[in-house]
DNA sequence: AGCACA
C-alpha cells in the first residue's frame, strides 16, 4: 500500500513541509489547496520542535482525504514535495463531534474513551467551518459593485474579494494547476485583488470557470473575471 | 525524520 499500513482516516497527515512558512499562512494555504477535494473541517499545524514541518487536514469524508492523498502526493508546496498519509489517529475535531473526545490528561494510547456527553458544539476551530460544502463553489454572481464585469475574453484574469491575508503563493498554488499558467500579480496598495496571467484566452477561461467562487477561506468566495484590456 | 489538537 502506497501510504503505508495506516488505515483510512478522514484526516490526512502531511510532512516535509517548508518550516520557514509561518503557521497561519501555512494553514491558509493548506486550506486553499485542499479545499478542492472536499469540505475541510479543521487544519492543525504546530511549530513546536517536534511538530514543525507537519500538518493535519481534517476532511468531512474519507473519500475526500483519500482523493487528496492520491492526487497531491509529492505536490511541490513552497518548494518542497509534500508527503501525505492518513493520520494515525482520529482528530479531536471529529472526536468532539462523535462524543468520543477525552481531555488531555487521560489521553493514553489505547484506553478508548469513556463516552463523554456530547458537549455543545460551539464552533471554535479557527474559522475552518464551512457551512456549505466544498470550498470550490461555483454559483456566485453579481459584482455587487458599481461597475459590471467586462465580458471580453482576456488572457489575464482579475480576482476580487480575496481575504486580506491572501499571498501570491496561495493564488499561485491554485492557478498553476491549470495549463498555460504564467504568473500572479498582487498590488501592495490594493488588498483583496490580484491579476493572474495565462498564455491565452482559452486557458484563462478554463481557470476562471474552475475557480470563480472558490473559497480561499470559508468567508471569501473569490470573484474571477477577465481583466480589462 | 518527526502523528496533534496552545
Amino acid at each position: 500500500m502506497l501510504s503505508g499500513d495506516i488505515p483510512p482516516n478522514q484526516t490526512i497527515y502531511i510532512k516535509n513541509l517548508n518550516e520557514k512558512v509561518k503557521k497561519e499562512e501555512l494553514k491558509r494555504s493548506l486550506y486553499a489547496l485542499f479545499s478542492q477535494y472536499g469540505r475541510i473541517l479543521d487544519v492543525v499545524a504546530l511549530k513546536t520542535p517536534k511538530l514543525r514541518g507537519q500538518a493535519w487536514v481534517v476532511f468531512s469524508e474519507v473519500t475526500a482525504s483519500s482523493m487528496a492523498i492520491r492526487q497531491m502526493q509529492n505536490f511541490p508546496f513552497y518548494d518542497k514535495p509534500m508527503f501525505i498519509q492518513y493520520a494515525k489517529e482520529k482528530s479531536d475535531y471529529i472526536a468532539k463531534a462523535d462524543g468520543t473526545f477525552v481531555v488531555k490528561e487521560k489521553r493514553k494510547k489505547h484506553d478508548r474513551a469513556e463516552k463523554k456527553h456530547k458537549a455543545d458544539d460551539s464552533q471554535q476551530n479557527g474559522g475552518f467551518n464551512d457551512s456549505n460544502g466544498h470550498g470550490a463553489e461555483k454559483p456566485f454572481h453579481k459584482t455587487g459593485g458599481t461597475q459590471d464585469p467586462p465580458t471580453v475574453p482576456n488572457n489575464i484574469l482579475f480576482i476580487e474579494n480575496l481575504p486580506n491575508e491572501t499571498t501570491t503563493m496561495m493564488l499561485q498554488l491554485l492557478f498553476q494547476q491549470y495549463p498555460g499558467f504564467r504568473e500572479v500579480r498582487m498590488i501592495e496598495a490594493k488588498p483583496g485583488i490580484a491579476f493572474v496571467e495565462f498564455e491565452d484566452d482559452s486557458e484563462s477561461t478554463i481557470a476562471m470557470q474552475a475557480l470563480n467562487g472558490f473559497k480561499i477561506t470559508p468567508q471569501n468566495p473569490m470573484f474571477v473575471t477577465y481583466a480589462k484590456k
